[in-house]
RNA sequence: GCCGACAUAGCUCAGCGGUAGAGCAGCUGUUUCGUAAACAGCAGGUCCUCGGUUCAAAUCCGAGUGUCGGCUCCA
């Protein structure tokens, strides 16, 4: 199975404890990602899935790895050279980069004279087409290695040539022999490459240039930037509209822009990538906040509260003044430097040192909302996913060695718990010790034994991510997928065996009167709540199950005489603490229908002489279902009922 | 941060050198209505900010800020 490493669309999610984390965008590897799932409702055994290694960016690897792994990614990659044509054809002097397929379609990357227009993507456009038609055949050359890196210096492919020239160190290195250039053609069109192609270029289905971007040679900021054009293409024009269809629906779920439809939050020039969050906004929000402390409560977490100005000398311990002060916000008073935290862990340790511990003390779970700020740069923010101030439901738990496995297991089991509210399905990746960690081996190696232990127990496929873990710590990373298969990252479970531990010289005291070592879990569940109710928006267009719904019902009285009855109504179910509005506005009830509709609120709750004469309401739902004539009583109830349940 | 695009009324957008427009929302009045828009009137704008070109700038140019699409980053 292939995964693509990265398509380079992912947006970090603020979820970890200590990290920021990749959650891929639309095209993560969604279809490869259903299989598992299906494996295991066929009665697969549960074995965990080895995850493909990416190759490094800006590898030769990854630059000769054009992405062609199926007939369709051949295809992808077929339309790519024939654009690559087109655009030389417009400008000649054009210097190649590299253009695989990916998910959905594929890309170029060019160095040109000047910024490209919308005209030149309807131009190169045609060029393709006319490509198409003309239905040059795709034919594999091969030359001496000389013989190629001279073709393509004398055409002036600089990037091309030095990929040539990297192949030429590695085999060096090596000791082996020169590989020979291997090179694919279509009527003029000559690129370095290794294929695999369609026949011919009448082969390539339907396809739409969609946008130019730029994009750095072999993803390094400090080579030239190049420009890359985005393209889709697929076997049949039934494909191509879906695609589209598709990707209008997702517009259409953009948080951004169903929340300012919603009302729930907006954002600002004067705080960029920090949210105002509206009434409606903060409703959702605190129904979240309190459904996950009702969790922790449950679960033996105590919750903690520490300050969001803290001295600098706090976090040279920890070392974020050394690796994360770039994303510090620092600021000088009487002489003294502080930081907003970007990390409530540091603190947590303040807490737990603040009296000796006892082995009976532990597992000991400090659980915060801590509101954070990273000084993320400037073009990497994005609405409510990737934020400079937000706020995480995390927590630090302290265990002795032998607790680990129970206690992963248990934070597993939260997981479900939380995301079975609505309706989503986790899946895990496992992210092991990276090359560059720090702490005992040894240590490691029985951490990893224990996690590992820990996800068999669950019965269901994960992912290993070989490396991938934090440098202090091996983590479980969760990630969603929402109503459109795209793929977030959200929640993370990391076992830290360094930080916490030896930088803040936590101890506790065991059974024999010995102050020894204990393990810390950074744990968050929903991740950052900013971006957790961003994906949520998105999952559910909106309509936001009864449970967590800002406006769970919306009282329409048919006429004025009918708004008493409405605020009765209105007052019997606020005394069941739902979240209830009345529209007493003199618009029509059509109007009013309409407009809770638009706000995609539950329940509609309308009220007219028939109903208040017999006290019953007629409930319209969301969905357009129709029940007449149910009794005040019996729908609070059931109502209650529905939001206590927290049903998806 | 980098490349490109965009920024006009609360919202969605039109206008693109010659005194600023529409729909929805808002306000006022009339209407009191049975499952997705009653009718009429009124009001609403440093055309993102600063600077420049011009007799004249929302419109052209430059800088800044923000947003969007990507890239990079995300100890």
């Amino acid at each position: 199975m292939h995964f693509r490493a990265d398509n380079g669309r992912g947006a970090a999610a603020q979820t970890g404890s200590d990290e920021s984390h990749n959650g891929a965008e639309a095209n993560g590897m969604n279809a490869d990602q259903k299989a598992p799932a299906e494996a295991a409702a066929a009665g697969a055994p549960a074995e965990p899935e080895e995850y493909f290694e990416a190759a490094v960016r800006g590898s030769v690897d990854e630059l000769l790895d054009a992405g062609a792994h199926s007939d369709l990614d051949a295809m992808r990659h077929s339309a790519a050279h024939v654009m690559a044509e087109s655009v030389l054809g417009i400008f000649p002097d054009a210097k190649l980069g590299i253009g695989p397929s990916i998910e959905d379609g594929f890309y170029y990357d060019f160095l040109l004279p000047r910024p490209l227009t919308p005209d030149d993507l309807a131009a190169i456009e045609a060029g393709m087409h006319a490509s198409v038609k003309a239905d040059h055949p795709f034919v594999r050359k091969e030359f001496e290695f000389a013989d190629g890196r001279a073709f393509f210096a004398g055409r002036g492919q600089d990037f091309k040539v030095e990929i040539l020239d990297d192949i030429a160190v590695r085999s060096k290195e090596s000791g082996e022999a020169l590989p020979p250039t291997s090179t694919f053609e279509h009527g003029t069109f000559v690129d370095l490459c290794k294929g695999p192609h369609v026949a011919s270029t009448g082969k390539i289905g339907p396809f739409k240039l969609m946008t130019v971007a730029g994009a750095y040679w072999r993803g390094s900021e400090k080579r030239p930037m190049l420009q890359r054009i985005y393209g889709t293409v697929w076997p049949t024009q039934q494909e191509l509209d879906a695609y589209i269809a598709r990707r209008e629906e997702a517009k259409k779920r953009d948080h951004r822009k169903l929340g300012v439809q919603l009302d729930l939050f907006s954002f600002h020039d004067v705080s960029p990538g920090s949210a105002f969050w509206h009434p409606k906004g903060q409703r959702l929000w605190r129904t979240l906040e309190s459904a996950i402390r009702e969790v922790q409560d449950r679960r033996g977490y105590q919750e903690v509260s520490t300050p969001m100005l803290v001295h600098k000398k706090l976090w040279e311990q920890s070392g974020h003044w050394a690796n994360y002060q770039d994303n510090m916000f620092v600021l000088e008073s009487e002489g003294q430097t502080f930081s907003l935290k970007p990390m409530n862990c540091p603190e947590s340790t303040i807490i737990y040192k603040s009296r000796l511990r006892s082995y009976r003390d532990l597992p000991l779970r400090l659980s915060e909302f801590g509101r954070l700020h990273r000084n993320e740069r400037s073009g990497t923010l994005s609405g409510l996913t990737r934020v400079r101030h937000f706020v995480q439901d995390d927590a630090h738990i302290y265990l002795r060695p032998d607790q680990l496995q129970e206690e992963i297991k248990a934070l597993l089991g939260e997981v479900y718990e939380v995301y079975g509210w609505f309706g989503l399905d986790p899946k895990f990746t496992f992210g092991t010790r990276p090359d560059k960690a720090l702490g005992d081996p040894a240590l490691w190696e029985t951490a990893e034994t224990q996690i590992k232990a820990a996800l068999d127990s669950l019965g269901k496929p994960y992912r290993i991510k070989p490396k991938d873990g934090a440098f202090y710590a091996p983590k479980i990373d969760i990630q969603i997928e929402d109503a459109l298969g795209r793929e977030w990252q959200t929640a993370t479970i990391q076992v830290d065996l360094v930080m916490l531990p030896e930088r803040f010289d936590c101890t506790y005291i065991d059974e024999n009167g010995q102050a020894v070592r204990p393990m810390t879990i950074h744990r968050a569940i929903y991740g950052s709540l900013e971006r957790f109710i961003g994906v949520l928006v998105e999952h559910f267009a909106g309509a936001f199950p009864v449970w967590c719904a800002p406006t769970q019902a919306v009282v329409i009285p048919i006429a004025d005489r009918h708004i008493d009855g409405a605020r009765e109504l209105e007052a019997l179910l606020k005394s069941h603490k739902l979240r209830v509005e009345v529209d007493g506005s003199d618009a029509r009830m059509q109007n009013k229908i309409r407009l809770a509709q638009e706000q995609k609120i539950p329940y509609m709750l309308v009220l007219g002489d028939r109903e208040i004469e017999a006290r019953t309401v007629a409930v319209r739902h969301r969905s357009g279902e129709q029940e007449n004539g149910v009794g005040w009583d019996a729908f609070a109830q059931r109502m209650a009922e529905e939001t206590a349940a927290r049903r998806p």
